[in-house]
DNA sequence: ACTCAGGTATCCT
DNA sequence: AGGATACCTGAG
């Protein structure tokens, strides 16, 4: 049991927020959440006020223990990063940006297992979040360990590599089914490794994440972001090329957040999506 | 029934 | 280099 709670933390908004397919509300005040073979629930237990305009934020009870939080959790929510200072070099009237940012106050980008975002942000082309969802529960379900009444931890590259493509073909995986054991067989050969391609420079990382058959530039620059936390990258989905269009005349500034452009991808992601879903 | 979805590989020019 | 096109299948 450990009590959790920061003005820069909202549980609700980062299980929305697209960098994450296995973090869900399952009741009123209450979030699941699968990372590799751990499973977290989150209790909304309060709230309090901030004490300026942007009025309240969350307090969450974890289910682990202070120490398990602080030796797994606490980093993988990046918690000793401040975030209001990722704001502070939006200019004055860039209005859309600033309302982006104040919108999106509470995410944090994740610091995700390098082999499940891999995975994932394979099966993500041309699927809507939901599909995501279901390839990938699919996936831990019959590929995955048993890890409580029900949930199965993401698959290992082990058992991927294993498995055949009329297996993986259960999972409405459709012809990223190939990819899929493209990644697995190159991972478990030794051929590509997750950990090593970690000492490469940024551009250095891509090229190695795209020499995977179905990971082009966007999704490599998603496993970039959320698996590796190379928080400078800016992936462009239509999306964010959409609100680049609308916004900024075809051309984003990305160089006035040179170091953590993808914190601010983050935020248009999440702003031009929800207030898409309003309308 | 029908369109579209957090793209990529492949085949052109 | 840059543009056009096919691609599995679920969700709305």
């Amino acid at each position: 049991m450990f009590i959790l709670e920061s003005a820069q933390l909202d549980m609700g908004k980062i299980a929305d927020s697209g960098q994450i397919f296995r973090f869900n509300k399952i009741a009123e005040a209450e979030y699941e959440l699968i990372a590799s073979d751990k499973i977290l629930k989150i209790e909304k237990i309060g709230e309090k006020n901030s004490g300026n305009i942007d009025g309240k934020y969350d307090v969450y009870k974890l289910d682990v223990s202070e120490e398990e939080y602080n030796i797994f959790w606490k980093n993988y929510f990046d918690m000793d990063t401040d975030y209001d200072i990722f704001s502070k070099n939006i200019p004055a009237n860039d209005e859309f940006l600033k309302a982006a940012a104040r919108f999106s106050r509470g995410i944090r980008i994740l610091k995700q297992d390098k082999w499940e975002m891999l995975i994932s942000f394979i099966i993500s082309q041309r699927k809507s979040i939901p599909a995501i969802k279901t390839s990938i529960e699919k996936l831990s379900e019959k590929f995955g360990e048993k890890i409580g009444d029900e949930k199965y931890a993401f698959p290992t590259s082990k058992t991927l590599s294993r498995a055949g493509l009329s297996e993986l073909g259960d999972c409405s995986l459709g012809y990223r089914a190939p990819y899929i054991h493209d990644a697995a067989k190159k991972v478990e050969s030794g051929e590509i490794d997750l950990e090593k391609i970690d000492e490469k420079d940024d551009i250095g990382l891509l090229d190695e994440l795209m020499k995977i058959k179905g990971v082009g530039i966007k999704v490599a620059n998603c496993v970039a972001l959320f698996g590796y936390h190379r928080i400078a990258s800016f992936p462009i989905d239509v999306w964010i090329s959409r609100m680049i269009d609308r916004h900024y005349g075809g051309r984003f500034p990305i160089e006035l957040y040179e170091g953590y452009a993808g914190i601010i991808q983050q935020y248009i992601f999440f702003y031009g999506r929800e207030t898409e879903k309003i309308k």
